[in-house]
DNA sequence: CAAAAAAGTGAATACTGATTCATAAAATGA
DNA sequence: TCATTTTATGAATCAGTATTCACTTTTTTG
């Protein structure tokens, strides 16, 4: 009578779902949201245009987790970062540092992910992940209040400068019009000036 | 044989052009580009959704007018600043600053012309016009650097940052969503930490 | 004033791609 | 095995506006 999901089973539709979210964001890393078309995400994870409907409740869905999916591994990154034992300067300024060499390591995801044109369901995720990095940011700054290294009165605010900077300033080099080609040594230099620059911002003086 | 158009018609005409790019921008200020269709701007207008297509090819170039006219003004503000007679610091801050309280006293409209999803043609204007602050902003650390206030290594970098900062900081307190209020001496208070944060960044230690 | 030209109208059309759903295939239970 | 339930398919539908264009009105010319 009842119906039970063979193991096999949903092995196959975890694997199918992960397709799915494989294909997009293989598709916007290789041309953007907008060649990202239900049809065309469809025909490469294999399976039927249909079919994503089944796992995912309509194509902004599925954006928006490849969206959070890949800013849950930034900040991963910024949160190691953040534990770490450095000073309060040295976290910030690996942090920023971090964040914009690995933007420019894969550029069209990240200037898909930060700045192409999307509908307003993205874009309101893009804003609430801004915020999640924006919450880490803001995390080394009270330690370096804490600390004594900054004197920041508004913590947030101060934030909110760190996290405009750092994913406005890759916008230039991340712009698929303009194709940059950075050498390994010109991103150092390129991440050590913003992160050079924020932690200037901050720091006691 | 030849149509010449009498000086009256032209005007008539004229007037036309401005009333569609007055009521976009009312709309786009009350509501944002969503409620901003050609038959919504048309209506209010007073002309024929037709109408419009005989002053601008498309909806998108309506919309980027809007914008570009927008920010002209904000660069004319900028400019000003820049060509006092103040030190490179005070300028700096006061362009900060003053970008930022203009902006808080638009909000909608602000929020809409910098962060409000649109079409990749309008995105690509939005693209161009932060294009511009960045090089009124350069101009002012350049002139930091060739008096010893500053001492930038990348003036184009330090500048993306600063642009960076001063637009995506405004983005809580305009977010239609959270609808901030902020009275006269909070938003005092805001803009000056901001242009604070800019300033400490580029200000020779 | 009567063509001729231009400006203005707005209902009909076009477009694009997301979403649905009738149908088929596969998996499960008895 | 066969009935039942779930999963999968993909062509057809839908939706929401931007845009067009046949027609009307107004302006200009001779």
């Amino acid at each position: 009578m009842s119906y039970k999901r063979s193991s096999l089973m949903q092995e196959r539709m975890e694997q199918n779902r992960k397709s799915i979210l494989n294909s997009a964001r293989k598709i916007i890393s290789e041309g953007g949201f907008k060649d990202a078309q239900i049809q065309t995400i469809a025909e490469q994870a294999g399976v039927s245009s249909g079919l994503v409907y089944r796992y995912f409740d309509n194509k902004s869905q599925v954006l928006i987790e490849v969206l959070s999916d890949a800013i849950n591994t930034e900040l991963l990154v910024i949160d190691s970062i953040t534990e770490s034992d450095l000073s309060a300067k040295q976290k910030l300024h690996k942090a920023v540092a971090t964040f914009v060499k690995r933007a420019l390591n894969s550029p069209q995801l990240s200037y898909s992910l930060m700045f192409e044109p999307v509908d307003s369901t993205v874009e309101h995720e893009r804003f609430r992940v801004k915020q999640l990095i924006k919450q880490s940011i803001k995390k080394i700054l009270a330690d370096g209040n804490a600390k004594g290294e900054f004197v920041l009165d508004d913590l947030n605010t101060a934030a909110l400068c760190v996290v405009g900077a750092m994913t406005y300033v890759v916008v230039e080099p991340l712009d698929p019009a303009q194709n940059t080609k950075f050498d390994h040594a010109h991103k150092d230099y390129f991440s050590k000036q913003i992160a050079d620059f924020c932690v200037d911002a901050v720091q006691k003086k």
